[in-house]
DNA sequence: CCGGATACGATGCAAGTGCATCAGAACGTG
DNA sequence: CACGTTCTGATGCACTTGCATCGTATCCGG
Protein backbone atom coordinates (compact mmCIF):
# COMPACT_ATOMS: atom_id res chain seq x y z
CA UNK A 1 0.00 0.00 0.00
CA UNK A 2 1.78 3.26 -0.97
CA UNK A 3 1.50 6.64 0.54
CA UNK A 4 -0.61 6.24 3.33
CA UNK A 5 -1.47 9.71 4.70
CA UNK A 6 -3.39 10.79 7.67
CA UNK A 7 -6.44 11.80 6.58
CA UNK A 8 -8.01 12.63 10.16
CA UNK A 9 -4.89 14.93 10.99
CA UNK A 10 -5.51 16.62 7.47
CA UNK A 11 -9.63 16.92 7.84
CA UNK A 12 -8.84 18.65 11.26
CA UNK A 13 -5.91 20.93 9.72
CA UNK A 14 -8.53 21.91 7.32
CA UNK A 15 -11.53 22.70 9.31
CA UNK A 16 -9.43 24.81 11.26
CA UNK A 17 -8.33 26.42 8.23
CA UNK A 18 -11.77 26.88 7.49
CA UNK A 19 -12.64 28.44 10.66
CA UNK A 20 -9.27 30.58 10.54
CA UNK A 21 -11.25 31.83 6.74
CA UNK A 22 -14.98 32.00 8.56
CA UNK A 23 -13.59 34.65 11.47
CA UNK A 24 -10.97 36.59 8.97
CA UNK A 25 -14.31 37.51 6.75
CA UNK A 26 -17.14 35.79 6.84
CA UNK A 27 -19.00 32.60 5.62
CA UNK A 28 -19.47 34.06 1.98
CA UNK A 29 -15.80 34.47 1.40
CA UNK A 30 -14.74 30.59 2.46
CA UNK A 31 -13.40 28.92 -1.16
CA UNK A 32 -12.35 25.64 -2.02
CA UNK A 33 -8.88 27.85 -2.84
CA UNK A 34 -8.68 30.19 -0.17
CA UNK A 35 -9.20 27.15 2.44
CA UNK A 36 -6.15 25.20 0.23
CA UNK A 37 -4.03 28.03 0.80
CA UNK A 38 -4.65 28.91 4.33
CA UNK A 39 -4.33 25.06 5.41
CA UNK A 40 -1.39 24.81 3.11
CA UNK A 41 -2.17 22.06 1.01
CA UNK A 42 -3.13 21.74 -2.45
CA UNK A 43 -7.21 22.13 -3.90
CA UNK A 44 -6.41 18.58 -4.83
CA UNK A 45 -5.93 17.54 -1.58
CA UNK A 46 -8.97 19.16 0.13
CA UNK A 47 -11.28 17.60 -2.66
CA UNK A 48 -9.58 14.50 -1.21
CA UNK A 49 -10.68 14.96 1.93
CA UNK A 50 -14.00 16.20 0.95
CA UNK A 51 -16.19 15.80 -1.40
CA UNK A 52 -17.87 18.39 -1.26
CA UNK A 53 -17.58 22.22 -0.17
CA UNK A 54 -20.95 21.54 2.07
CA UNK A 55 -18.93 18.22 3.57
CA UNK A 56 -16.00 20.34 4.49
CA UNK A 57 -18.17 22.71 6.48
CA UNK A 58 -20.34 20.37 7.81
CA UNK A 59 -17.15 18.86 9.33
CA UNK A 60 -15.54 21.93 10.36
CA UNK A 61 -18.84 22.35 12.68
CA UNK A 62 -18.67 19.26 13.88
CA UNK A 63 -15.15 20.15 14.34
CA UNK A 64 -16.11 23.24 16.36
CA UNK A 65 -18.66 21.73 18.24
CA UNK A 66 -16.68 18.85 19.77
CA UNK A 67 -14.18 21.05 20.52
CA UNK A 68 -16.03 23.24 22.79
CA UNK A 69 -18.18 20.38 24.46
CA UNK A 70 -14.50 18.59 24.99
CA UNK A 71 -13.31 21.73 27.00
CA UNK A 72 -16.26 21.72 28.74
CA UNK A 73 -16.39 18.50 29.47
CA UNK A 74 -12.81 18.22 30.38
CA UNK A 75 -13.04 21.60 32.57
CA UNK A 76 -15.40 19.70 35.19
CA UNK A 77 -12.91 15.57 34.60
CA UNK A 78 -10.10 17.69 35.61
CA UNK A 79 -11.67 18.71 38.94
CA UNK A 80 -10.21 15.81 41.00
CA UNK A 81 -9.66 18.71 43.36
CA UNK A 82 -12.84 18.43 45.07
CA UNK A 83 -14.24 21.92 43.82
CA UNK A 84 -17.31 23.56 44.20
CA UNK A 85 -20.44 22.46 42.22
CA UNK A 86 -20.81 26.45 42.22
CA UNK A 87 -17.12 27.42 41.15
CA UNK A 88 -17.24 24.47 38.97
CA UNK A 89 -20.36 25.73 37.21
CA UNK A 90 -19.15 29.38 36.66
CA UNK A 91 -16.14 28.50 35.30
CA UNK A 92 -18.37 25.92 32.68
CA UNK A 93 -20.27 28.63 31.77
CA UNK A 94 -17.57 31.36 31.15
CA UNK A 95 -15.50 28.45 29.21
CA UNK A 96 -18.98 27.74 27.34
CA UNK A 97 -19.79 31.20 26.45
CA UNK A 98 -16.26 31.36 24.58
CA UNK A 99 -15.22 34.90 25.86
CA UNK A 100 -11.29 34.68 25.88
CA UNK A 101 -9.67 36.05 23.15
CA UNK A 102 -8.44 32.79 21.77
CA UNK A 103 -11.75 31.29 21.70
CA UNK A 104 -13.38 34.14 19.75
CA UNK A 105 -12.48 32.57 16.50
CA UNK A 106 -14.36 29.56 17.58
CA UNK A 107 -17.03 32.07 18.70
CA UNK A 108 -17.64 33.73 15.35
CA UNK A 109 -17.57 30.47 13.23
CA UNK A 110 -20.16 29.15 15.85
CA UNK A 111 -22.23 32.57 15.14
CA UNK A 112 -22.06 32.18 11.29
CA UNK A 113 -23.45 28.60 11.36
CA UNK A 114 -25.63 29.68 13.87
CA UNK A 115 -27.11 32.61 11.15
CA UNK A 116 -26.67 29.60 8.27
CA UNK A 117 -28.39 26.79 9.63
CA UNK A 118 -31.46 27.53 8.34
CA UNK A 119 -30.54 27.19 5.13
CA UNK A 120 -29.26 23.95 5.74
CA UNK A 121 -30.52 20.74 7.51
CA UNK A 122 -27.47 19.21 8.29
CA UNK A 123 -25.75 21.69 9.96
CA UNK A 124 -29.27 22.50 11.78
CA UNK A 125 -29.09 19.00 13.19
CA UNK A 126 -25.29 19.41 14.20
CA UNK A 127 -26.18 22.64 16.11
CA UNK A 128 -29.63 21.16 17.94
CA UNK A 129 -27.52 17.86 18.90
CA UNK A 130 -24.97 20.04 20.64
CA UNK A 131 -26.99 22.51 22.19
CA UNK A 132 -28.42 19.28 23.68
CA UNK A 133 -25.29 18.05 25.03
CA UNK A 134 -24.32 21.56 26.79
CA UNK A 135 -27.95 21.74 27.73
CA UNK A 136 -26.84 18.45 29.51
CA UNK A 137 -24.04 19.06 30.85
CA UNK A 138 -25.21 22.41 32.59
CA UNK A 139 -28.29 20.72 34.15
CA UNK A 140 -26.29 18.15 35.50
CA UNK A 141 -23.99 20.61 37.28
CA UNK A 142 -27.07 22.00 38.53
CA UNK A 143 -28.11 18.99 39.87
CA UNK A 144 -25.12 18.73 41.45
CA UNK A 145 -25.04 21.71 42.65
CA UNK A 146 -28.33 21.01 44.48
CA UNK A 147 -26.71 17.83 46.00
CA UNK A 148 -23.99 19.94 47.67
CA UNK A 149 -26.79 22.08 48.61
CA UNK A 150 -24.49 25.05 47.28
CA UNK A 151 -27.46 25.24 44.82
CA UNK A 152 -31.28 25.66 46.21
CA UNK A 153 -33.73 22.80 46.00
CA UNK A 154 -36.48 24.76 44.58
CA UNK A 155 -34.65 25.44 41.11
CA UNK A 156 -35.66 23.46 37.76
CA UNK A 157 -32.27 22.56 36.94
CA UNK A 158 -33.45 22.19 33.29
CA UNK A 159 -35.36 25.69 32.90
CA UNK A 160 -32.66 27.19 34.77
CA UNK A 161 -29.85 25.45 32.35
CA UNK A 162 -31.84 26.59 29.45
CA UNK A 163 -31.71 30.61 30.98
CA UNK A 164 -28.04 29.96 31.52
CA UNK A 165 -27.24 28.26 28.12
CA UNK A 166 -29.20 31.58 26.30
CA UNK A 167 -27.41 34.02 28.93
CA UNK A 168 -23.71 32.67 28.11
CA UNK A 169 -24.84 32.26 24.12
CA UNK A 170 -25.69 35.60 24.11
CA UNK A 171 -23.78 37.45 26.14
CA UNK A 172 -21.22 35.64 22.99
CA UNK A 173 -23.30 37.56 20.37
CA UNK A 174 -22.62 40.72 22.04
CA UNK A 175 -19.33 40.97 22.35
CA UNK A 176 -18.71 39.77 18.82
CA UNK A 177 -21.37 42.65 18.22
CA UNK A 178 -19.09 45.19 20.19
CA UNK A 179 -21.15 45.62 22.32
CA UNK A 180 -19.73 44.26 25.75
CA UNK A 181 -15.95 43.50 26.62
CA UNK A 182 -15.05 39.91 27.54
CA UNK A 183 -14.71 41.29 31.34
CA UNK A 184 -17.90 42.84 31.23
CA UNK A 185 -19.71 40.07 29.60
CA UNK A 186 -18.00 37.41 32.56
CA UNK A 187 -19.09 39.61 35.11
CA UNK A 188 -22.62 39.99 33.96
CA UNK A 189 -23.26 35.96 33.72
CA UNK A 190 -21.14 35.64 37.01
CA UNK A 191 -23.38 37.86 38.75
CA UNK A 192 -26.23 35.69 37.19
CA UNK A 193 -24.99 32.60 38.90
CA UNK A 194 -24.04 34.61 42.04
CA UNK A 195 -27.72 35.81 42.31
CA UNK A 196 -28.98 32.22 40.96
CA UNK A 197 -27.21 30.55 44.35
CA UNK A 198 -28.12 32.69 46.91
CA UNK A 199 -31.52 33.23 46.13
CA UNK A 200 -33.68 32.43 48.96
CA UNK A 201 -31.28 29.62 49.74
CA UNK A 202 -32.38 29.91 53.28
CA UNK A 203 -35.78 31.71 54.17
CA UNK A 204 -33.63 33.51 56.67
CA UNK A 205 -31.22 34.92 54.34
CA UNK A 206 -32.23 38.82 53.14
CA UNK A 207 -29.64 39.59 51.19
CA UNK A 208 -27.53 41.63 53.50
CA UNK A 209 -23.87 40.25 52.23
CA UNK A 210 -24.17 40.77 48.28
CA UNK A 211 -20.76 39.23 47.39
CA UNK A 212 -19.10 36.30 49.94
CA UNK A 213 -15.56 36.91 48.82
CA UNK A 214 -15.05 32.77 49.06
CA UNK A 215 -16.78 32.60 45.52
CA UNK A 216 -14.93 35.67 44.08
CA UNK A 217 -12.86 33.50 42.03
CA UNK A 218 -12.72 34.24 38.45
CA UNK A 219 -12.70 31.73 36.01
CA UNK A 220 -9.46 32.61 34.18
CA UNK A 221 -7.37 30.19 35.13
CA UNK B 1 -37.23 67.13 -14.56
CA UNK B 2 -38.02 63.71 -16.17
CA UNK B 3 -39.19 60.03 -14.65
CA UNK B 4 -39.53 60.79 -11.19
CA UNK B 5 -39.38 57.45 -9.02
CA UNK B 6 -39.51 57.26 -4.88
CA UNK B 7 -36.09 56.00 -4.31
CA UNK B 8 -37.31 55.39 -0.54
CA UNK B 9 -39.86 53.52 -1.42
CA UNK B 10 -37.46 51.46 -3.62
CA UNK B 11 -34.58 51.16 -1.52
CA UNK B 12 -36.67 50.12 1.08
CA UNK B 13 -38.68 47.40 -0.66
CA UNK B 14 -35.07 46.08 -2.50
CA UNK B 15 -33.92 45.68 1.41
CA UNK B 16 -36.42 43.81 2.17
CA UNK B 17 -35.88 41.17 -1.10
CA UNK B 18 -32.35 40.90 0.70
CA UNK B 19 -34.00 40.14 3.61
CA UNK B 20 -36.17 37.69 2.51
CA UNK B 21 -33.19 35.74 0.69
CA UNK B 22 -30.81 36.21 3.67
CA UNK B 23 -33.64 34.38 5.72
CA UNK B 24 -33.90 31.86 3.16
CA UNK B 25 -30.26 30.71 2.54
CA UNK B 26 -27.85 32.77 3.68
CA UNK B 27 -25.90 35.72 3.44
CA UNK B 28 -23.78 34.16 1.10
CA UNK B 29 -26.39 33.26 -1.41
CA UNK B 30 -27.41 37.12 -1.85
CA UNK B 31 -26.45 38.23 -5.42
CA UNK B 32 -27.42 41.14 -7.59
CA UNK B 33 -29.49 39.20 -9.37
CA UNK B 34 -31.24 37.36 -7.36
CA UNK B 35 -31.67 40.37 -5.08
CA UNK B 36 -33.42 42.63 -8.10
CA UNK B 37 -35.96 39.09 -9.38
CA UNK B 38 -36.89 39.18 -5.52
CA UNK B 39 -38.05 42.70 -5.26
CA UNK B 40 -39.35 42.56 -8.74
CA UNK B 41 -36.79 45.22 -10.41
CA UNK B 42 -34.16 44.85 -12.82
CA UNK B 43 -30.46 44.58 -11.99
CA UNK B 44 -29.92 48.14 -12.82
CA UNK B 45 -32.57 49.71 -10.44
CA UNK B 46 -30.58 48.32 -7.55
CA UNK B 47 -27.50 49.39 -8.87
CA UNK B 48 -29.01 52.54 -9.01
CA UNK B 49 -30.09 52.84 -5.84
CA UNK B 50 -26.90 51.14 -4.30
CA UNK B 51 -23.74 52.03 -5.67
CA UNK B 52 -22.04 49.39 -4.27
CA UNK B 53 -23.19 45.67 -2.63
CA UNK B 54 -22.09 46.42 0.57
CA UNK B 55 -24.24 49.41 0.89
CA UNK B 56 -26.87 47.58 -0.11
CA UNK B 57 -26.36 45.10 2.88
CA UNK B 58 -25.85 47.95 4.79
CA UNK B 59 -28.96 49.62 4.20
CA UNK B 60 -30.76 46.61 4.70
CA UNK B 61 -29.37 46.41 7.89
CA UNK B 62 -30.25 49.42 8.94
CA UNK B 63 -33.80 49.19 7.72
CA UNK B 64 -33.91 45.81 9.98
CA UNK B 65 -32.40 47.61 13.20
CA UNK B 66 -34.81 50.80 12.78
CA UNK B 67 -37.85 48.24 12.19
CA UNK B 68 -36.92 46.60 15.41
CA UNK B 69 -36.49 49.50 17.35
CA UNK B 70 -38.76 50.97 16.67
CA UNK B 71 -41.15 48.45 16.73
CA UNK B 72 -40.14 48.33 20.64
CA UNK B 73 -40.39 52.12 20.67
CA UNK B 74 -43.85 51.70 19.74
CA UNK B 75 -45.07 49.20 22.16
CA UNK B 76 -44.33 51.60 24.53
CA UNK B 77 -45.57 54.79 23.62
CA UNK B 78 -48.78 53.31 22.33
CA UNK B 79 -49.31 52.25 25.85
CA UNK B 80 -51.67 55.27 26.33
CA UNK B 81 -53.22 53.01 28.60
CA UNK B 82 -52.02 53.05 32.00
CA UNK B 83 -49.84 49.52 32.02
CA UNK B 84 -48.06 48.32 34.28
CA UNK B 85 -44.12 48.62 34.00
CA UNK B 86 -43.77 45.38 34.28
CA UNK B 87 -46.36 44.16 31.52
CA UNK B 88 -44.64 46.61 29.49
CA UNK B 89 -41.29 45.23 30.08
CA UNK B 90 -42.19 42.03 29.49
CA UNK B 91 -43.65 42.87 26.29
CA UNK B 92 -40.51 44.68 25.03
CA UNK B 93 -38.67 42.42 25.51
CA UNK B 94 -40.73 39.48 24.08
CA UNK B 95 -40.76 41.87 21.38
CA UNK B 96 -36.85 42.19 20.91
CA UNK B 97 -35.91 38.57 21.25
CA UNK B 98 -37.90 38.24 17.82
CA UNK B 99 -39.52 35.27 18.48
CA UNK B 100 -42.75 35.21 16.71
CA UNK B 101 -43.10 33.80 13.48
CA UNK B 102 -43.03 36.70 11.20
CA UNK B 103 -40.10 38.37 13.49
CA UNK B 104 -38.21 35.08 12.18
CA UNK B 105 -37.03 36.27 9.16
CA UNK B 106 -35.58 39.23 10.58
CA UNK B 107 -34.09 37.22 13.83
CA UNK B 108 -32.58 35.51 10.30
CA UNK B 109 -30.86 38.47 9.47
CA UNK B 110 -30.18 40.32 12.40
CA UNK B 111 -27.95 36.77 13.31
CA UNK B 112 -26.43 36.94 10.00
CA UNK B 113 -25.45 40.45 9.92
CA UNK B 114 -23.90 40.21 13.51
CA UNK B 115 -21.92 37.03 12.19
CA UNK B 116 -20.65 39.27 9.58
CA UNK B 117 -20.04 42.23 11.34
CA UNK B 118 -16.36 41.28 12.66
CA UNK B 119 -15.53 41.24 8.61
CA UNK B 120 -17.08 45.22 8.42
CA UNK B 121 -16.31 48.00 10.00
CA UNK B 122 -19.51 49.50 9.17
CA UNK B 123 -21.76 47.03 10.07
CA UNK B 124 -20.52 46.41 13.16
CA UNK B 125 -20.59 50.25 13.98
CA UNK B 126 -24.15 49.95 13.15
CA UNK B 127 -24.87 47.06 15.44
CA UNK B 128 -23.21 48.39 18.32
CA UNK B 129 -25.35 51.29 17.88
CA UNK B 130 -28.54 49.56 17.92
CA UNK B 131 -27.42 47.24 21.02
CA UNK B 132 -26.63 50.55 22.98
CA UNK B 133 -29.98 52.08 22.44
CA UNK B 134 -32.02 48.75 22.80
CA UNK B 135 -30.34 48.76 26.09
CA UNK B 136 -30.83 52.34 26.84
CA UNK B 137 -34.64 51.37 26.56
CA UNK B 138 -34.72 48.34 28.57
CA UNK B 139 -32.27 50.06 31.19
CA UNK B 140 -35.15 53.40 31.25
CA UNK B 141 -38.00 50.53 31.34
CA UNK B 142 -36.45 49.08 34.57
CA UNK B 143 -35.84 52.30 35.87
CA UNK B 144 -39.76 53.32 35.57
CA UNK B 145 -40.71 50.13 37.21
CA UNK B 146 -38.54 51.04 39.78
CA UNK B 147 -40.63 54.99 40.13
CA UNK B 148 -43.59 52.55 40.13
CA UNK B 149 -42.23 50.10 42.98
CA UNK B 150 -42.47 47.06 40.48
CA UNK B 151 -39.40 46.51 40.04
CA UNK B 152 -36.65 46.28 43.34
CA UNK B 153 -35.34 48.94 43.73
CA UNK B 154 -31.86 47.54 44.59
CA UNK B 155 -31.48 46.12 41.18
CA UNK B 156 -28.96 48.17 38.88
CA UNK B 157 -31.09 48.98 36.24
CA UNK B 158 -27.92 48.84 33.33
CA UNK B 159 -26.95 45.72 35.02
CA UNK B 160 -30.01 43.92 34.58
CA UNK B 161 -31.06 45.82 31.50
CA UNK B 162 -27.36 43.81 30.17
CA UNK B 163 -28.78 40.90 31.43
CA UNK B 164 -31.91 40.75 30.10
CA UNK B 165 -30.92 41.84 26.64
CA UNK B 166 -28.50 39.32 26.23
CA UNK B 167 -30.90 36.31 27.69
CA UNK B 168 -33.23 37.91 24.82
CA UNK B 169 -30.40 37.51 22.26
CA UNK B 170 -29.56 33.65 23.10
CA UNK B 171 -32.97 32.90 23.06
CA UNK B 172 -33.42 34.06 19.53
CA UNK B 173 -30.65 32.70 18.32
CA UNK B 174 -31.49 29.70 20.68
CA UNK B 175 -34.59 29.67 18.11
CA UNK B 176 -33.05 29.43 15.43
CA UNK B 177 -31.24 26.92 16.03
CA UNK B 178 -33.89 24.46 16.76
CA UNK B 179 -32.94 23.97 20.44
CA UNK B 180 -36.35 25.90 21.56
CA UNK B 181 -39.52 26.48 20.66
CA UNK B 182 -40.71 30.15 20.25
CA UNK B 183 -43.48 29.46 23.18
CA UNK B 184 -40.31 27.60 25.47
CA UNK B 185 -38.15 30.63 25.04
CA UNK B 186 -41.04 32.84 25.89
CA UNK B 187 -41.55 31.00 29.01
CA UNK B 188 -38.33 31.45 30.06
CA UNK B 189 -37.70 34.93 29.00
CA UNK B 190 -40.85 35.49 31.54
CA UNK B 191 -39.59 33.89 34.42
CA UNK B 192 -36.79 35.54 34.72
CA UNK B 193 -38.51 38.53 34.61
CA UNK B 194 -41.18 37.43 37.14
CA UNK B 195 -37.91 36.54 39.36
CA UNK B 196 -36.43 39.20 38.67
CA UNK B 197 -39.69 41.70 39.85
CA UNK B 198 -40.33 39.05 42.92
CA UNK B 199 -36.52 38.92 44.06
CA UNK B 200 -36.44 40.37 47.56
CA UNK B 201 -38.91 43.45 46.64
CA UNK B 202 -40.52 43.47 50.46
CA UNK B 203 -38.38 41.81 53.06
CA UNK B 204 -41.71 40.59 53.98
CA UNK B 205 -42.48 38.52 50.84
CA UNK B 206 -40.82 35.17 51.90
CA UNK B 207 -41.61 33.77 48.45
CA UNK B 208 -45.16 31.89 48.82
CA UNK B 209 -47.72 33.77 46.04
CA UNK B 210 -45.21 32.14 43.07
CA UNK B 211 -47.10 33.91 40.34
CA UNK B 212 -49.59 36.76 41.15
CA UNK B 213 -52.72 36.08 38.49
CA UNK B 214 -52.16 40.18 37.57
CA UNK B 215 -49.05 39.59 35.22
CA UNK B 216 -50.39 36.22 33.64
CA UNK B 217 -50.52 38.11 30.35
CA UNK B 218 -48.50 37.18 27.59
CA UNK B 219 -46.95 39.42 25.52
CA UNK B 220 -48.97 38.18 22.19
CA UNK B 221 -51.16 40.93 21.56
C1' DC C 1 -45.53 68.79 -29.24
C1' DC C 2 -40.96 68.36 -28.63
C1' DG C 3 -36.10 68.84 -26.51
C1' DG C 4 -33.38 66.96 -23.22
C1' DA C 5 -32.50 65.10 -19.00
C1' DT C 6 -33.20 60.91 -16.48
C1' DA C 7 -33.91 56.22 -15.30
C1' DC C 8 -34.17 51.81 -17.24
C1' DG C 9 -32.89 47.04 -18.54
C1' DA C 10 -30.02 44.35 -21.30
C1' DT C 11 -25.50 43.10 -22.24
C1' DG C 12 -20.38 42.84 -21.65
C1' DC C 13 -16.56 41.73 -18.96
C1' DA C 14 -12.98 40.18 -15.96
C1' DA C 15 -12.58 37.69 -11.91
C1' DG C 16 -13.69 33.99 -9.09
C1' DT C 17 -16.54 29.84 -8.02
C1' DG C 18 -17.09 24.55 -7.23
C1' DC C 19 -16.12 20.54 -9.25
C1' DA C 20 -14.01 17.05 -12.77
C1' DT C 21 -10.08 15.45 -14.97
C1' DC C 22 -5.48 13.70 -15.59
C1' DA C 23 -0.41 13.17 -16.09
C1' DG C 24 2.89 12.23 -12.98
C1' DA C 25 5.19 12.05 -8.31
C1' DA C 26 5.56 9.29 -4.19
C1' DC C 27 5.68 5.22 -1.90
C1' DG C 28 5.06 0.11 -0.14
C1' DT C 29 5.63 -4.45 -2.03
C1' DG C 30 7.42 -8.16 -4.88
C1' DC D 1 15.09 -2.32 -8.62
C1' DA D 2 10.77 -2.23 -10.92
C1' DC D 3 5.96 -2.70 -10.45
C1' DG D 4 1.48 -1.01 -9.36
C1' DT D 5 -1.32 1.51 -6.50
C1' DT D 6 -2.39 5.64 -4.27
C1' DC D 7 -2.19 10.45 -3.91
C1' DT D 8 -1.14 15.01 -5.71
C1' DG D 9 -1.36 19.51 -7.77
C1' DA D 10 -2.24 21.81 -12.02
C1' DT D 11 -5.44 22.67 -15.39
C1' DG D 12 -10.04 22.80 -17.66
C1' DC D 13 -14.77 23.87 -17.61
C1' DA D 14 -19.20 25.66 -17.07
C1' DC D 15 -21.12 28.86 -14.31
C1' DT D 16 -21.91 32.90 -11.28
C1' DT D 17 -20.36 36.99 -9.37
C1' DG D 18 -20.15 42.37 -8.94
C1' DC D 19 -19.73 46.14 -11.61
C1' DA D 20 -19.46 49.15 -16.05
C1' DT D 21 -21.42 50.41 -20.28
C1' DC D 22 -24.86 51.88 -23.52
C1' DG D 23 -28.88 52.36 -26.40
C1' DT D 24 -33.54 53.22 -25.43
C1' DA D 25 -37.97 54.15 -23.10
C1' DT D 26 -39.95 57.57 -20.11
C1' DC D 27 -41.31 61.75 -18.47
C1' DC D 28 -41.27 67.11 -17.47
C1' DG D 29 -40.48 72.02 -18.90
C1' DG D 30 -40.90 74.74 -22.61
Amino acid sequence: MPRQVDYEDRRRRIAEAVCTLIARSGMEAVSLRDVAAEAGVSMGAVQRCFRTKQDMLLFALEHISQHVSERANQRIAASSTPQAASTLLSHTLAELALLDEESKTQAQVWLAFVAHAPASEKLAAVLHDTYAKLHGLIAWLIRYGQDTREVPQRLDPDREAHTLLALADGLTTHVLAGHHSPATALDILQRHIDHLLKSHSTAADEGGAAQPPARACRPSG
